[in-house]
DNA sequence: GGCCTTGTGTCCGATTTCGTACACCGGATT
DNA sequence: AATCCGGTGTACGAAATCGGACACAAGGCC
């Protein structure tokens, strides 16, 4: 049954109680979301991680918080600490307060709408020009959906209490989230008519691309099982468009990696709403 | 072709150059799209029209206007124009400038997502407790979807300027159109995730409940062919499950006049979303 | 009354996607 | 080297939906 296995799959007991909860197939891989604490102001005691720093980026690798004046900039450093996330993590859960805001470096985190049944199902994904949970520093203190990571990534990370803080005094940051909203809505509607009257094959392509930009990479360390449940879709019917795309040439996979081979040819087979999306989210920035 | 059905069919040149523009199969209804022009503040000079204002309502039918404090109501009524809708007009086309926010009085609006080959499908409803365009008034220019209108309705209309002026100062003003948006959002949401994992069916059940409710009527005054629009599918489709639905006892319907007899059943046989929708809107209102 | 137009019903085969079961394969573990 | 397990391939019938064509029916208009 669906049900089972989205549902009790995605949220162990052991999840609950772990803030930074990994997908039951990501066990096996190496523990890496422990969070650095570093503040991002450069103290003594931080010399230490700061060998990490590259690995996890800094504040201003996202595009937003580089957005901000450098004043309102420096009234959120303080509150600022620079978190590792762990692929497949579940950084909020649909229902649960926000109370933290987070800013990603590089990598994506998908926010996908929750159902019922436990299925769930991608509504906007969110790179180092975003932010999520932006809102609760605004009035919204319950996530209306679910929050994961979907790469290995790094984010800087504000508690809400702090960010609603300086948001009520700066408008350059309370501005920053309405506009990042108006992004995720405007994915959101994209998506609504993507999955309404596309085929799985174009969305499939779609998402790719998607995540070959966030990724800056050529190479999307996914299954097709995580596919499936971006999408909305059985496993198989991944499998079948995965054979097909790789077979016209446009990538390679195996085994949890897919390799873009051919972008253009894998633009080709994608809807238009990848490029629907790279507009939008350009004219609203 | 779709296309060429959806796309030639709903924009023509004349429609372009009509603000209150129609469906072609609207075409033969009574042109009630008068904009009645009546500041609500009544003057002598609209003494007149007095008998309209029980036809179009008033500001104050509209929720969000409702719950603004007296003061910033005040502000913001001298610019306020009634204004009656045709069923079928589109109110802002995708890609518009927005230059006019409508709080409805009753009926209900549409937010279609357009895609390029002309294709459009509902990523949102608006009726007397929302507002579109009111992010005009927070630096959005540009409209990103089409609005058309669901059934006659009235609304009060302001010019985005004048909106702009006042939400600057009134932080009521502008929380009523962040707010709202969170709905909008919140709906769309939905929206992707229904049309990704439910059948037309549930779908369908879930629209009629959906505008009856914003009709606050049983009778919901549509035809087949514009709800295979707002759902995405064949018109065909649309009958298939109607008929079905029909025989199920949940609702009658002929000719452009669905009626519903068993809403319980009718509930039965949609989805989980309309609840959804109707929880979520009140949480974040 | 006859004629259109609009809305609905139905039928057809084609295609997509589903649900499920099971086989296979490769890398990690032991 | 043997084993295990997560990831992938495939097969099959069933169901949903599509695309398109066409017939029918209700109501307005002449």
């Amino acid at each position: 049954m669906i049900c089972k296995r989205a549902y009790d799959g995605y949220r162990t007991d052991n999840d609950r109680a772990d803030p930074y909860k990994t997908f039951p197939q990501d066990a096996s891989r190496s523990a890496l979301a422990d969070a650095c604490g570093t503040s991002a102001r450069p103290t003594g005691r931080d010399i230490a991680v700061s060998m990490q720093v590259s690995k996890v980026g800094l504040p201003l690798d996202n595009k937003l918080l580089a957005s901000l004046p450098r004043g309102d900039f420096a009234r959120l450093l303080p509150h600022i600490s620079t978190i590792a996330l762990q692929q497949g993590a579940v950084l909020i859960e649909a229902g649960d307060e926000v109370d933290h805001v987070y800013f990603p470096h590089y990598g994506m985190l998908s926010l996908l709408a929750v159902l019922r049944d436990g299925k769930a199902i991608e509504t906007a994904t969110v790179g180092r020009e975003g932010v999520v949970g932006a809102m609760a520093g605004l009035g919204l203190y319950k996530s209306l959906v679910r929050v994961v990571v979907q790469m290995p990534m790094a984010a800087s990370k504000i508690a809400a209490t702090h960010f609603r803080t300086v948001a009520a005094s700066s408008d350059p940051v309370r501005n920053l989230a309405i506009r990042y909203n108006e992004v995720l809505l405007s994915q959101a509607r994209i998506t609504a008519a993507c999955n309404a009257l596309h085929s799985i094959e174009a969305r499939f392509c779609r998402w790719l691309l998607q995540c070959a930009d966030r990724a800056a990479s050529t190479t999307v360390p996914l299954t097709q099982e995580f596919l499936a449940e971006m999408l909305g879709v059985r496993r198989t019917s991944v499998t079948e468009v995965a054979s097909k795309v790789q077979n016209a040439g446009a990538i390679t996979y195996s085994r949890g990696v897919i390799r873009i081979i051919d972008r253009a040819a894998l633009t080709r087979m994608s809807c238009e709403c990848y490029e629907t999306l790279v507009e939008q989210s350009a004219t609203l920035s």
